[in-house]
DNA sequence: TCTGGGGTCCTATTCCTA
DNA sequence: TCTGTAGGAATAGGACCC
């Protein structure tokens, strides 16, 4: 397929990365912040860091390090519980600048995009100009500081930007120089001498698997022949790896990227044993991912459940339905009978939904006579027995059976639901999430649904606990 | 002193169907 | 009707990203 937006050599990408955002974030709101070790995050024991500043770095802290660990490095932190609806705020002004220099714009996270400026230069100027002018704007508008990046391709200018970072060590903090060029014939001498590590895709795991064949840096990686890396990572690992390394990285910077999956999981404080408690969790969460879906206009075929246990092993168990679903007890339906044909010989440490396989909700079911028009009692789940529907007779239904049953279900509860479904909606874009839910959750303490940036970095800490400080 | 939450993508295995 | 095979879909798990 030919390339016909003009040759590649001559395409302008930009990555910006905003410094130490959520971080950032937290001092322009509390200026006796400002100069301190300030660490976003979940602060109980199973939390992580979301963010931190400059200053905590200086202490080896960094993002996605338990807050324990964190805690230890760098004892006198400020833990600051995040405020995601904050970040969003600023995110917007952030992409409000984005999308004056060009519309190609593509968003990664609240404080992250690339930006193809290809067919802006006419009249803004040259990438470094282009990258300079955001750089400058975003400081003077936002208050906050960016590193931008400037390559031909995603890759070089996303490593781009994090050359362009200020480093923290113990003995200081040094400015980076805020925005860094690639020219493209300077591509492959600043990326050969990379760790691998530094490639989008190497992670932990694949890190070590190369370096354990002495495959250190970007350079080494891309003398090895393609066919071997194939071998020893897989066939699209191994491609995709082989071509970064050399280099080549075509991947267009796609503005609207649409949602392939939505879903809620959790940590608990403390392990859970309780199989019931542990369904009235994954009912809110199922009712919190069903209207996040709804409101993105869309419906599901396929239900995920995911536990992690005591030991941090991890399953999931997932159905497709032969129809989306949007409506909250549907999802419940065979949710629970997913949730039934898991294991509890250990405690649970996280339990997560997830929703995918999109399509539009059938909202058209015909009701006949019938049918059940009551929404089943206590919401969502396989609560009780209801009419409509044969029952088995034997007391313990295998898996197959319960699925089955849940799907007919699911089925015939979205038909009778849609009103119920949008009336709740309504009322929750009115008064608020927590206004309405389902009568099996209502006398549940706890059982609240958490919010985005309320606790999105694990469980917060006790609120009086005395050990918090060790 | 231990590992969050929201996602995407890939791979291997299993099951179903032609 | 049985068996072998091949392909596709579903399922489960894992690595990775921010």
């Amino acid at each position: 397929m030919d390339d016909r937006s003009g040759p590649t050599s001559e395409r302008v990408v930009l990555h910006v990365d905003m410094d130490a955002f959520f971080a950032s974030v937290e001092v322009l709101d509390d200026p006796t912040l400002a100069g301190l070790p300030v660490i976003v995050g979940g602060s109980g024991s199973r939390g992580v860091v979301a963010a931190c500043t400059y200053e905590a770095r200086r202490f080896g802290v960094h993002s996605a390090m338990p807050s324990s660990v964190a805690r230890r490095l760098c004892p006198k932190a400020v833990f600051v519980d995040g405020r995601f609806h904050r970040y969003v705020e600023e995110s917007r002004k952030l992409h409000a600048v984005f999308h004056s220099v060009t519309p190609l714009v593509e968003g990664i996270s609240l404080d992250e995009a690339f930006l193809d400026v290809t067919g802006s230069r006419q009249l803004l100027g040259d990438g470094p100009t282009i990258a300079a002018t955001i750089r400058q704007r975003v400081g003077d508008e936002l208050h906050l500081a960016c590193s931008v990046g400037v390559g031909r391709s995603k890759l070089i200018a996303k490593l781009a930007s994090k050359a362009a970072k200020p480093t923290a060590t113990r003995s200081g903090i040094t400015e980076g120089p805020g925005v860094v060029v690639v020219a493209p014939d300077r591509e492959l001498d600043f990326l050969h001498p990379l760790p691998v590590r530094a490639l989008w895709g190497v992670g932990p795991v694949t890190g070590r698997r190369l370096e354990s064949l002495g495959i250190l840096t970007v350079g080494d990686l891309a003398s090895l022949p393609s066919g071997a890396l194939q071998r020893y990572l897989g066939t699209a690992q191994g491609t995709h790896l082989a071509e970064l390394a050399r280099g080549h990285d075509p991947r267009p910077v796609v503005p609207v990227q649409e949602a392939k999956s939505i879903g809620h999981e959790e940590t608990f404080p403390t392990d859970l044993w309780d199989r019931e408690v542990l369904h009235g969790h994954l009912l809110r969460m199922v009712d919190a991912s069903a209207t996040a879906l709804r409101a993105s206009g869309l419906a599901s075929r396929t239900v995920t459940v995911k536990v992690r246990y005591s030991d941090f092993s991890m399953i999931t168990r997932s159905h497709t339905l032969p129809l989306p679903i949007d409506a909250s007890p549907a999802i419940g339906s065979v949710a629970g009978a997913l949730w039934e044909s898991v294991q509890l010989d250990q405690g649970v440490r996280l339990l997560g939904v997830s929703l995918s396989g999109f399509g539009e909700a059938d909202r058209g079911l015909q009701l006949s006579l019938d049918l059940d028009l009551d929404p089943p009692a206590g919401g969502a789940g396989d609560g009780g027995d209801r009419p409509g529907r044969p029952r088995g007779t034997g007391e313990d239904a295998g898996p197959a059976d319960r699925l089955a049953r849940a799907e007919e279900d699911a089925e015939r509860i979205q038909g009778s639901w849609a009103t119920v479904t949008s009336a709740v909606d309504a009322i929750r874009a009115r008064y608020g999430g927590a206004s309405v839910g389902p009568a099996s959750l209502v006398e549940s303490d706890g059982l609240r649904v958490r919010g985005r940036g309320e606790a999105q970095w694990g469980p917060s800490a006790p609120v009086a606990d005395p050990d918090s400080e060790d």
